[in-house]
RNA sequence: GCUCGAGUGGUGGAAUUGGUAGACACGUUGGACUUAAAAUCCAAUGGGUAGUAAUGCCCGUACGGGUUCAAGUCCCGUCUCGAGUACCA
């Protein structure tokens, strides 16, 4: 093979790795291990894109490297199948969602007839040296028997503060049946009923149970969510704009719903601290803190008559300044202790917040409300009458829902204060600053100044006042220490088809697990993936759904035996599957159990973590969870699996904007028979158009109007009945990139006719014949998010057809840093190529493959130990793309230096191997070697191949390098000073001139500040 | 608003602890080969300026200051962009 065949170099060591199980990683191994994971995909419809493999390659780099370097390497791949497309495909079309997933990855035909390549399938055509045996789904039963497993093991555990651990929640029930509720520190809500040995033993076993589900790690709980009846479904706050649904504008109210939650705030503090040790990102601790959001102060209880508000704040030493009290409109006491009068204003006030959704509330900061209750309550430590007011500034969710208005100390409190100021119940604003006026200075960094006007605290500082402050509270029975967090439990339901179902049934309305060893509970059949009638869920439309605790079997929903309970409705979330699927790959075939003590124990955790940073504040989070769950209880021996991580960043798109079509028809033998519109796509475009238009009398179209239906699009009615179009958005507009040229203008005629109109993939036109009159397009260009919805996507397959998977692979890392964002540009993509050309060249001559056993020049071997640092040094930083600089700059030297030696092309091979596997193996085999190149080990640097005797020093002058010298590296500093001094040219700069300080520095530079 | 990150040629980006700014590519220009194109190869390429030329000088890492013999790199301030977050008491 004279010529470098991408095509068939790249099949034929695909294949070679596929049969020979190439990168199967054995549980055992003289071996030091090393775990590389990238986050799994979820398998789109879409397919791949060139953005998506960015992390893929640079894991595989690293897991390349490390078994040249002598690693026993497992690096899997999965799918994180579970998800909202295939359900929402499946709701359009009636098929299956287990089967648009599988096509998703094995490759196929969709309904409409579109042929979807598969993931797997544009994987395996880079060259990942994945361990396929170990792939993981977690759409498959046999992955999500053990989800459900989890799930169980959650509810059979509660959180023991002082063992500050998970516990089998058989020892809570023990400890209860000896001693009540005495020294129980469990996470929970806060107070929960308290009870003696003597009061369990005689609850019935009901009563048991229902207690118990107070204490458990995932339970169930009322909680508030946005109902939409007409849609008959949860909607998450995003999916609700003005009060009404997104899609199809029905009414949505804040309902209580019974939900499972799972009480990761038990382990606030341990994810917080987790983090320290962790080799991340910064930036990801730092939003995972700020998730998490710990606040140090204390709770004070503030009494009312029989009644007692309790407030959480971060500074009580600030408590003698307390001027009134605010409490959210939604807190259970707003009715009980407003007063007659106030009656009808706090009515009013509270249902104008309820009116308002969560989300408006937070979009609307600066406009300040409130109502006085007309109520006071009593200042713990002063006695004194405190007015309470409600506020929607205080929300319901954080703390306690009310708060101790300190105004002199808190910007909003202050702004509540002045807003309401010489109103009845507002009194003046108490100041304890010593020597801050308070008109001036409101509120601001506080912390220094000593307090006044607070008893036995005046002078404090604020580090005293807190200690002494909360003492005090302590002390009077009045308040207590207490650490917040901002982390909120999270929901576990969904009301969904294509999730995990829950191994839970009811029993008298209290959920029961169902034993492991009858797992998985397999989603059942529906006939619809809808909601029902009455609003539930679709797992609702089953019939086959009920649980029969004899045979241990799901059964159906008429079987009338007393044995038979009805199974839960819900599924899990899409982050159930993916918060432990890192341990599933260890042993990924066991049927036994999710996996093995030993093969836990073999691998630990990952070492090398890739994928993107959106996945801060929900996988990351909520996988450190389950682990830490999953450690307490024995499973693990780590407390976290991801050891580092990497961030790859995006790969942007370019799309490419219209400004303007026009459209019209062609007749039946195609030609152009009427135009009968102009659609303005680009509105800014269209501001600068003459009001006429281009073509007078021609109806014109903001595309920005045109959305969803023909029928909204009918209603601009300026298009005849017979041309139909749908443009779902804006983005339907983009043109590919491929056909526009520089200067912004598509040429018709460069576009294949089958290709033309490839962009208006959501718009249906009559009779195909959908045409625009001009020649040329005028587009915008602009560099976004890859998306298959934007138009702008690549694909990594056309690109391994045309430059081949290891170019690509190449050309994803020379792009830029890994972490960083950076746009696609298909253009550079030639140069990488020439350069796989010119090392193909390297091993060639004009007959074929040549390779001398000659001895390598001093030169050449300088050039491959150099890069054999570098390239070192740079995997292991993470700087992929500098050592593909350097690999071309050792194929130029090389080139230039006529090597063809086998004591440099042979290590050469190796190195560039992780990069460019296909080329590498190739090379190697034809070098003689029977064995695949993917085990040798790594060239070895030898700092002796570079050590010169002389070195190119800069000489400057006053910080300015004029020249460079060549000197000795050898020579002592003064005889390097003598040298420089004696040439010409340095004299020549020092004419005239007096040398006022020398400066050397051996090996870098030699500067003269002179005057 | 707050937190974090980033601003370097026409473009993507190099520059390990302060020590020759612009590596390596793309693009552009000129040239060789060719009937021609593609491919390949060679040369030039931050801006300005003087000179026929060799070469020289000046300015240059968002902007304004500072530290230093020396700053893309460190410090202070400003601007712009990006990401996250948002009444968290």
């Amino acid at each position: 093979m004279l010529l470098y065949d991408h095509k068939a170099i790249e099949a034929k060591w695909q294949k070679h790795w596929a049969e020979n199980k190439t990168f199967k990683a054995s549980n055992t191994s003289d071996k030091p291990k090393f775990y590389a994971l990238d986050m799994f995909p979820y398998p789109s419809g879409a397919g791949l894109h060139v953005g998506h493999p960015l992390g893929y390659i640079a894991s595989d780099i690293v897991s390349r490297y490390k078994r040249h370097a002598g690693f026993n390497v497992l690096h899997p791949m999965g799918y994180d199948s579970f998800g909202l497309p295939a359900e929402q495909y499946a709701i359009q079309t009636g098929q299956h969602p287990a089967e648009t997933t599988k096509t998703n990855i094995e490759g196929g035909t969709d309904k409409s007839g579109n042929k979807i390549a598969g993931y797997r399938n544009q994987m395996d055509r880079i060259g990942f040296s994945f361990d396929w045996d170990r792939e993981v789904r977690t759409s498959s039963p046999d992955y999500y028997k053990y989800t459900q497993e989890i799930f169980i093991m959650l509810f059979n555990s509660w959180y023991d503060n002082d063992a500050d651990k998970a516990q089998p929640i058989s020892l809570l029930e023990s400890r209860f049946r000896e001693s009540g509720t005495n020294n129980i520190n469990a996470a929970t809500e806060e107070d929960l009923r308290q009870f003696t040995a003597a009061e369990w033993n005689a609850f019935t076993d009901k009563e048991q149970q229902e207690i118990l589900l107070d204490y458990r790690l995932t339970f169930l709980a009322n909680t508030e969510v946005n109902w939409c009846p007409g849609l008959g479904t949860v909607l998450a706050n995003d999916e609700i704009v003005n009060g009404v649904s997104e899609r199809g504008g029905h009414p949505v109210v804040r309902k209580k719903m019974r939900q499972w939650m799972m009480r990761i705030s038990a382990f606030a503090e341990r994810l917080l601290t987790g983090l320290d040790g962790l080799d991340w990102a910064e930036s990801i601790k730092e939003i995972q803190r700020n998730w998490i959001g710990k606040s140090v102060g204390a709770m004070v209880s503030f009494q009312l008559g029989e009644h007692k508000i309790d407030v959480f704040t971060t500074r009580p030493d600030t408590i003698y300044g307390v001027t009134f009290m605010t409490l959210a409109p939604e807190h259970e006491l707003v009715d009980q202790i407003t007063t007659a009068a106030q009656k009808d204003a706090v009515e009013a006030y509270k249902k104008a917040t309820a009116a308002r959704s969560e989300r408006e509330r937070m979009a609307d900061v600066k406009t300040i409300s409130g109502v006085f209750t007309g109520a006071y309550a009593t200042h713990p430590l002063s006695g004194e009458q405190v007015p309470v007011w409600i506020g929607d500034y205080v929300l319901a969710g954080y703390g306690t829902g009310a708060v101790m208005a300190v105004p002199c100390g808190d910007e909003r409190d202050y702004a509540f204060a002045n807003y309401f100021a010489g109103q009845e119940g507002m009194p003046a604003i108490k100041n304890i600053f010593d020597g801050v006026d308070i008109s001036e200075e409101a509120y601001g960094a506080k912390d220094k100044t000593p307090l006044c006007n607070s008893d036995f605290l005046n002078g404090m500082s604020y580090k005293q006042a807190m200690y002494t402050a909360i003492q005090k509270l302590e002390e009077i029975g009045s308040g207590k220490g207490k650490t917040n967090y901002r982390l909120r439990d999270a929901v576990f339901s969904r009301q969904r088809y294509w999730g995990e179902p829950f191994p839970v049934y009811y029993k008298d309305g209290l959920p029961q697990m169902i034993d492991n060893k009858y797992l998985p509970i397999a989603l059942p059949e529906v006939d619809e993936y809808l909601p029902t009638e009455d609003g539930a869920p679709p797992l609702g439309r089953a019939t086959t759904w009920s649980w029969c605790t004899q045979e241990n079997k799901v059964v159906s929903n008429d079987d009338d035996r007393d044995c038979v309970y009805p199974l839960e409705l819900n599924t899990m979330p899409g982050w159930a599957g993916s918060s432990w699927y890192m341990f599933r790959y260890m042993d990924a075939t066991n049927e036994n159990e999710m996996f093995s003590k030993e093969a836990q124990e073999y691998w630990n955790n990952v070492d090398l973590y890739i994928g993107g940073s959106e996945h801060a504040t929900g996988h990351l989070l909520y996988s450190r969870f389950w682990v830490k769950l999953l450690h307490d209880l024995g499973k693990v021996t780590v407390e976290e699996p991801f050891q580092k991580m990497i961030n790859q960043g995006m790969i942007l798109g370019e799309s490419a904007f219209v400004n303007y079509l026009d459209i019209g028809y062609k007749n039946q033998e195609g030609q152009f028979k009427q135009l009968v519109c102009q659609i303005i796509i680009n509105s800014s475009y269209a501001k600068t158009l003459p009001e006429e238009g281009f073509i007078t009398g021609l109806p014109q179209i903001l595309i920005d109007h045109i959305i969803e239906t023909t029928d909204s699009y009918r209603k601009f009615n300026k298009v005849p009945d017979d041309i139909i179009l749908i443009f779902k958005n804006f983005r339907s507009s983009h043109l590919p990139v491929e056909y526009v040229n520089l200067d912004n203008t598509v040429n018709l005629s460069d576009i294949p006719v089958s290709e033309r109109f490839r962009w208006t993939q959501n718009a249906y036109y009559f009779n195909d014949n959908t045409l625009t009159r001009s020649d040329k397009i005028d587009t915008l260009r602009e560099v976004e998010k890859m998306s298959k919805s934007k138009f702008n996507v690549v694909n990594p397959d056309n690109i391994c057809d045309q430059y081949g998977a290891d170019t690509l692979r190449l050309y994803e890392m020379f792009l830029g840093p890994l972490e960083q964002a950076k746009p696609w540009n298909t253009a550079g993509i030639t140069g990488v190529y020439g350069f796989m050309k010119k090392l193909w060249k390297l091993y060639h001559n004009d007959a074929g493959f040549s390779v001398s056993e000659e001895k390598a020049s001093p030169d050449s071997m300088k050039t491959l130990h150099k890069t054999i640092k570098k390239v070192q040094d740079d995997i292991e930083s993470f700087s992929f793309n500098t050592s593909v600089s350097s690999f071309m700059i050792a194929v130029n030297e090389l080139t230039q230096q006529k090597c063809s030696s086998r004591e440099v092309l042979e290590p050469l091979a190796v190195l560039i191997s992780p990069y460019a596997p296909h080329i590498a193996e190739e090379l190697w085999s034809l070098l003689g070697h029977k064995e695949s190149i993917s085990e040798a080990p790594f060239p070895v640097f030898d700092e002796k191949h570079l050590v010169e005797s002389s070195k190119t020093y800069p000489i400057s002058f006053n910080g300015k390098m004029k020249f460079t010298l060549d000197l000795p590296v050898d020579v002592s500093k003064d005889e390097l000073e003598k040298m420089v001094l004696a040439n010409e040219k340095v004299q020549e700069q020092l004419e005239g001139k007096q040398i006022r300080k020398t400066i050397i520095v051996p090996g870098k530079i030699v500067n003269f500040v002179v005057g």
